[in-house]
DNA sequence: GCCCATTATGCAAAAACTTGCATAACAATA
DNA sequence: TATTGTTATGCAAGTTTTTGCATAATGGGC
């Protein structure tokens, strides 16, 4: 329900594509929302038909024709409306707990792979924000205000991480020591 | 998809109702997984379908009937397979961090409360973590070495809890510093 | 020249998940 | 005594999300 929401907050910062909104979530803000691009283009559409996104086509020359959708007065409305409620606390289903947990029904060397490849996962995304938290230092004190809202949602990602990743240290030294033992 | 090996994993354990499965999810596993009982019925539905556990009807005097799941002998065979594959890194979706992002739209005062909200479910959810670690370290080693996988589950709700709630320090201290500005 | 990645959109179907309603007995509380 | 909370299960319908397929042009590497 909250991407629709989503979508409007990235469009009422500046309008975008259905490829953009897609690629920004990837690219930019995965460490807090991800979705496929097929349920992006839905949402777009049914934005659309309730008259809170406008479009328009733009033809382009060296690639395909793009659709630019920007945010309409209705759309603003809406978003400011569910911005004045409140947002149910986070639904977690994260099946690297669930690996663990049954751990015993597999081996530790299993274990140790899947910790392994999530942190190189994790580094990436840490070495990733923490670059564009540098350069959001690099700006001057008037434009880091301008953006200090969406750089506490940063400052999320990169204590999330780095919760995250002092987290596997503990895993592995115990996978580690249950190794040495057998 | 995952439920389903959530599911088989509690009942790798010991056998449970549905009701037990989502209570279990709810007051203790909530940290990371989380299931209404409709989907926790209908997967053990299925799954009951598929011969992976054997269902007894409970009589009980005082409390409705209830049913019995246990794991069959091919439920902890597709337990293993899934066990021996790798899972994908965790989706985020955290409409608090849409919320913030989006808070040039609405009012500071909205956004501390939100903010105060959540963080009182966070500290909730942490004593309750911290409770459950207690009660592991007063085990006897060899209890502790029989729980020491879910153990480090439990020591991720704890980590990611306090980095959470570090992180919602600073995002009230520049929420009370753009409060006193204005 | 062939394959792959990137840009750009979408339909259709399936699977996963939520919401609303329903039943039913007992215990505690107002 | 009426309501609320706990135990215990489930159907039906809806919404959300995923998966698979499809198209189409350009540019780069082998």
């Amino acid at each position: 329900m909250s991407l629709r929401y989503a979508i409007l907050t990235l469009l009422a910062t500046e309008p975008a594509s259905g490829y953009d909104i897609v690629k920004h979530f990837r690219e930019t803000l995965g460490y807090f929302w991800n979705a496929k691009h097929q349920q992006v283009y839905q949402e777009l559409k049914k934005l659309s038909e309730d008259g809170n996104v406008l479009v328009e086509n733009q033809g382009q020359e060296d690639k395909p024709d793009k659709k630019n959708y920007r945010l309409s007065a209705a759309g603003l409305a809406e978003l400011q409306q569910w911005l004045a409620g409140s947002v149910p606390p986070n639904k977690i289903n994260d099946a690297l707990l669930v690996k663990l947990y049954a751990g015993q029904f597999t081996d530790v060397a299993n274990l140790k792979a899947e910790m392994h490849s999530h942190r190189q996962t994790h580094e990436n995304t840490l070495q990733a924000l923490l670059a564009t938290e540098q350069r959001y230092r690099k700006l001057t004190p008037a434009e880091q205000a301008h953006h200090q809202l969406p750089y506490l949602t940063l400052r999320r990602g990169i204590l999330g991480e780095q919760a995250w990743l002092a987290w596997a240290d503990e895993v592995m030294q115990v996978l580690d020591e249950q190794d040495a033992r057998s």
